[in-house]
DNA sequence: CTGAAAGCGCTAACAC
DNA sequence: GTGTTAGCGCTTTCAG
């Protein structure tokens, strides 16, 4: 017995049939429509209109040899810890994706499988034309996998030493080079950073830019302002105690994540320091509650929107045939002024 | 001149010729083991280990007349407003679909397309099998749209009146309620509520849950204890300074979000009030601030992990024939506790 | 238990 | 300009 149910959606057939051209005409309306003779085309898209034709993805896509997906692991969030807005980059990266013509896929490692196998398998089954990698960072083995097979895809994060690929980034040095900057100009002569322990990209530039700026300041670099934690609330505050204990303690602290800036806030609080009277706080990625932090938070945001942007044309042009090119993308983050400083 | 790169993946035809049989018998290997011999089915399958052989999923999706794909249109993140956590439940659904031999796929309607069109172009297009719908509220028309062209769905929000469909929700008001309750045995009689103005089904339900918690605990319902505010910081303080304004103020105060109870511990905080101490407080939804405030605060945590899963399941289960059951699920919340109370 | 034939819905050659 | 032929990679009858 047949279905009853789904009314079987009509194809190029029935198109054909009520215009009364073959079935090629159709598929020629709709992909070379200048080969196609003005009368027959209206005919054509009269009937289309009339049956409500939509052409059948897995059909099309399957004669092109492509499925106009790209693959994208979600990140686990690891409960406890404040998220670096996911939620901005994936809309942005769907939204991008729409406007080009593909869709996001989501997906994670199955049970007992990890990350490489979990790529090779999409690519293997012919599911996701491209990846987009997030989280990249020195030596992962997504990139050269991924490389080497000759897999499209764009990561978010620079390429480790020796292995070039498709890459955008936010110029994080450039964040923080301008939280010390703005903190000079509102006189601060004695500024120090809370960063995260030597050895991650994403840390370690964020304090070359420290240190830039200051020297961009024309201030001394003191080591003894310069503090590296992991990224918690507990050791921004530790990271203030620390600080506060120096002969000359800093007027202003510049942290690399706004969770190690919350950290240092509560501190100030319970010391009864004002802030920003007697201490300035800058924090980086502009996470949902900087805003709403007391004082509200000035915090370096990354632009999301504009390297998800980035990645997804990159990966269209990529799978559209254009050469790689081994110069990425850098963009620029932005300082936003609030109340902390 | 053919690609030099993308060395053609092996085909059913490749393993064939390698295990001397017929493309066919490789199916069957795949597809109904029991129906070829042994040593016939462990040939094939060397061939296949042999050569990575992987079916293509699109071409086998076009036989099976499906896509195995669950849409899923990304919720827009207003700027400036403490999303209830939109990471979590994302990645539980799509570990989800992983585990049913599903992938989420994301979009967002096109440019001048408005939600119901884009819903409709993926089903017509056969890009997807079915979608996950959140944020569901009352009289939502995606629901009567999808509904009405029999399109497989649930959604994560309760059916308006009238609309039977496949849901999963959270049981909102069992969370204030089990807040109050949890006040009351704390010893507060002054319990009042920030709620939300009525006419959202969800801030609606987290309302009735507050009075039942006061019928419950034996606690008479005061009316002058019930204030409905829009989802804001200021307004959160607003409501505190009303509610304090009364002859006998409350003691504790259940809210609906943990943006309002951010606004109402920055109020207190103002106020010098201390909190639990001289004011208890809750919020709604364990967002992830909630355990980085002064104090951390006590919150009703939603299941979004076991929400995601089961609609999944449930949507799985449509897909795969079972007849629709018009009984919805609902879930339990949990209180979280911490120093707010 | 295996293989030959047919076709999912579409499009890219090529001929008419 | 239009239609015919062929085939993307797979699975599902149905003979052998």
């Amino acid at each position: 017995m047949p279905e009853p149910a789904a009314p079987a959606s009509p194809t190029v057939n029935d198109v054909a049939r009520l215009a009364r051209v073959s079935r090629q005409t159709v598929s020629n309306v709709l992909n070379a429509p200048q080969r196609v003779a003005p009368d027959t085309a209206a005919r054509v898209r009269d009937a289309i209109a009339e049956l409500g034709y939509q052409p059948h993805r897995l059909a099309r896509n399957l004669k092109a040899r492509n499925s106009r997906l790209i693959g994208y692991q979600v990140p686990h969030v690891e409960p406890g810890s404040l998220h670096p807005v996911l939620d901005r980059f994936l809309h942005a990266l769907t939204e991008e994706a729409c406007a080009q013509g593909y869709h996001m896929l989501l997906f994670t490692p199955a049970k007992g499988q990890d990350a490489l196998e979990a790529h090779a398998e999409l690519v293997g089954t012919r599911t996701v034309d491209g990846f987009v990698l997030s989280e990249v960072d020195y030596g992962d083995p997504r990139v050269t996998a991924l490389a080497e097979a000759g897999v499209a895809f764009v990561a978010f994060g620079r390429p480790e030493v020796g292995m070039a690929h498709d890459w955008v980034d936010v110029d994080g040095a450039a964040g923080t080079r301008e939280a010390v900057l703005h903190l000079a100009a509102r006189g601060h002569e004695r500024i120090a950073l809370v960063g995260w322990p030597v050895g991650s990209a994403t840390g370690d530039r964020r304090a070359e830019g420290f240190l830039a700026g200051l020297a961009d300041a024309g201030l001394g670099t003191e080591p003894a302002y310069d503090v590296r934690v992991e990224d918690s609330l507990e050791q921004g505050a530790e990271a203030l105690r620390t600080l506060l204990a120096r002969p000359e303690p800093p007027t202003a602290v510049v942290c690399v994540s706004d969770l190690l800036a919350m950290g240092v806030l509560q501190e100030a609080h319970t010391r009864r320091l004002g802030v920003p009277a007697d201490l300035a706080v800058t924090g980086f990625d502009d996470t949902p509650v900087a805003p709403f932090l007391t004082p509200a938070l000035t915090t370096v945001r990354q632009p999301l929107e504009e390297v998800a942007r980035r990645i997804v044309a990159r990966l269209a042009d990529r799978l559209g045939g254009t050469p790689f090119d081994p110069e990425g993308e850098l963009v620029a983050p932005s300082l936003v002024l609030r109340q902390s400083t």
